[in-house]
DNA sequence: ATGTTGTAATGAACCGGTTAGTTAAGATTA
DNA sequence: TAATCTTAACTAACCGGTTCATTACAACAT
């Protein structure tokens, strides 16, 4: 009758080892505080330890320890497969690496399911984690509040909070438009366009990339006119709000431009994200439009998407997975250090970083076609 | 000088409303063996839980119980963004939402980083995870084996393994190949190709979907020529294999195809994957062809990225959500299964289902040229 | 009055570690 | 030789729950 191997605990090493529990413990957490081993006993702990595998029972360290060493994620946004999905996985691949590099593990909170904030909370609550990212939480939300409040250590990624001690790793979207804008200039267009994010409330990053769409032009002495940027205002006038259009942004937004007389139309069209850009690049094929030739479409976050498309996408690079491998860092260390005096956590000043873009150019952006010029 | 706002415990509820914690304990978990408890005490318990906004300590359960409610989820293929997370990202979506609905959380292992197998398996062990669900994981994988005498619960998605006790959901792989055989024999196709995976060690279902459409196109009573079927060995030959060919199969393969004479390339391609079709289509836009109306195009596993290129790309939908969530439950029963007689584990059978394809009509596909036949 | 039954609550051991406090023995110093 | 310091080990409390065995007490039957 075969016996159910059950993992082996600090126990039996004891056994095996011939020591008691405390000096297995601090031999295996290589800690000695005002204890030494002597150097046979910590060799003869290690061996017992290797020969039957053991693995300390994480539960009960965490027990102990009054730390989980896991960091939980919460992904408000869509689903895994969503198609802004690609977005969360590079920051979700710079938090791994992270954590598993300094013993910690990842939770991670996806909403796309049928997974409420509530259940995430209670998920959070329950498993007692050392710290919190968010991840494109906008500001305001109101499940925050109770969040902070819990007593956890938060950073969020992509936006700033009003909430004190709040940390946050920041997007510079400004100088990303601007590098877009400056990168087609020096091709030489003249006539740039916005295909903006037509989301239902306009997420704040939409907001700041289409103002810096408007200042940039500006500074960079080129023109602008109001039918040159698509948003969801002009969404909404073509289609009832109803119609689901955030997914149809990048659509709605080249039929408009298409629309428009040759003379007046621009030659080159920054998007507020990848996604829109894939989307209009499927109107413009539809059209026969050649790219780069007839129109430079360039996209904004560089997602894995923009290498598979045709033509591969120009777009400005928004370094997601070092925002996470960071924020992931600020994390650990508040968490370690409120381990050591827990009464003083509010020390921790609340930082903010900002990341800047960088321009990944591939084959959609061109010199505009020298007739239109 | 404010306190550090510490989750309230167990005692705390005890102290509040007067009673034992095993009174608490139980109210709690609405449990009652043979022990009850009067009406009054259960309303008193309860109300001032939930005042208190009492959680019960995730750890300390999971030891007492020797049952951390927790699956891991074991990715052994690339990083969250890479092209072919996709394809994880939907059966992550199936696994969640099985597991929030049951309270059992997920523990994602993904190799994508530089995190090794052992410090999975590592990972896997400490945390005393309840059951392990493997993803797309090849049979004969070295580290399968010490899993398995961990004694932990597993089941495999994607691939049926050799080992007993090993559940696993499989799709019919031969199947998805028929349904796309045929739809493109309806459209009058009869000059079909195949475009295969290159990976280097052929991964297993790139065997069974290339000897699929073998054996299809036979029963179909459709001719094949050998060079209609692009797989590895072609592209080895086409260049050094230590040109990381796996990325640019498609390119590869579309590129084969182009260079047969006109009257003796196929009308339509089937390809192993949605990405290896995706690269194809980039090549097909790089030569100006038309689809559908000078080539048709199939891909397999209806990833996300189907419905973002253009032309949209028809596909055979592989279930992964589906085969994610019927893993899941089968782990969380066996789990629960163990819990309750641990000695009679090897009771549980292996299962096995398999998961039918479904064909996705898109605009990729359409009859062939009326020259071409 | 005694024994039986059933209900409601309690006590205490246990899960598997961590760690402060303590002890025993040998080395160093007065 | 006694007093003190180190070093290396051990003891036991604790983390926050779960659960079995036990007890207290009222209701019922004999």
């Amino acid at each position: 009758m075969l016996q159910e191997r059950s993992q082996p605990t600090l126990l039996d090493i004891c056994r095996a080892a011939g020591c008691s529990k405390a000096v297995a413990s601090t031999v295996i957490n290589q800690a000695r505080g005002n204890t030494a081993v002597s150097a046979q006993m910590r060799a003869r702990v290690l061996q017992v330890a290797a020969d039957l595998g053991y693995r300390p029972n994480f539960a009960s360290q965490s027990l102990a320890r009054k730390s989980t060493r896991t960091i939980g994620v919460y992904i408000p946004s869509g689903p895994w497969t969503g198609p802004g999905f690609q977005y969360e996985g590079m920051v979700l691949r710079g938090v791994e690496e992270v954590c598993r590099a300094q013993q910690y593990d990842v939770l991670i909170l996806n909403m796309g399911g049928a997974v409420g904030p509530q259940a995430c909370q209670n998920a959070l609550a329950q498993r007692r984690v050392d710290g919190v990212l968010l991840l494109h939480v906008e500001p305001g939300s109101p499940w925050i509040r109770p969040l902070i409040q819990s007593g956890a250590c938060i950073v969020a990624v992509d936006y700033a909070h009003p909430e004190p001690g709040l940390s946050a790793m920041v997007f510079d979207n400004a100088a990303a438009i601007r590098l877009a804008v400056e990168h087609l200039a020096a091709l030489g267009h003249r006539r740039i366009g916005f295909l903006g994010s037509c989301t239902d409330p306009p997420s704040q990053d939409a907001a700041l990339r289409q103002e810096a769409f408007v200042t940039c032009l500006r500074q960079a002495g080129l023109s602008l006119r109001p039918q040159w940027v698509h948003d969801y205002t002009n969404a909404c006038r073509a289609v009832g709000r109803e119609e689901g259009v955030s997914m149809l942004e990048g659509t709605f937004g080249a039929r408009h431009m298409l629309g428009l007389p040759p003379q007046e139309r621009p030659t080159a069209l920054i998007c507020h994200g990848d996604l829109v850009a894939v989307h209009a690049l499927q109107v413009f094929h539809e059209h026969r439009l050649e790219l780069p030739r007839q129109m430079s479409l360039i996209g904004v976050d560089d997602a894995e998407m923009c290498r598979h498309v045709y033509p591969t996408l120009t777009s400005v690079r928004h370094p997601l997975d070092d925002m996470g491998r960071r924020a992931t860092q600020i994390l650990i260390r508040k968490a370690e250090a409120r381990r050591v005096r827990p009464a003083t956590s509010r020390l921790a000043p609340a930082v903010q970083e900002t990341f800047a873009p960088t321009l990944v150019c591939r084959q959609s952006t061109g010199p505009p076609p020298a007739t239109g010029n």
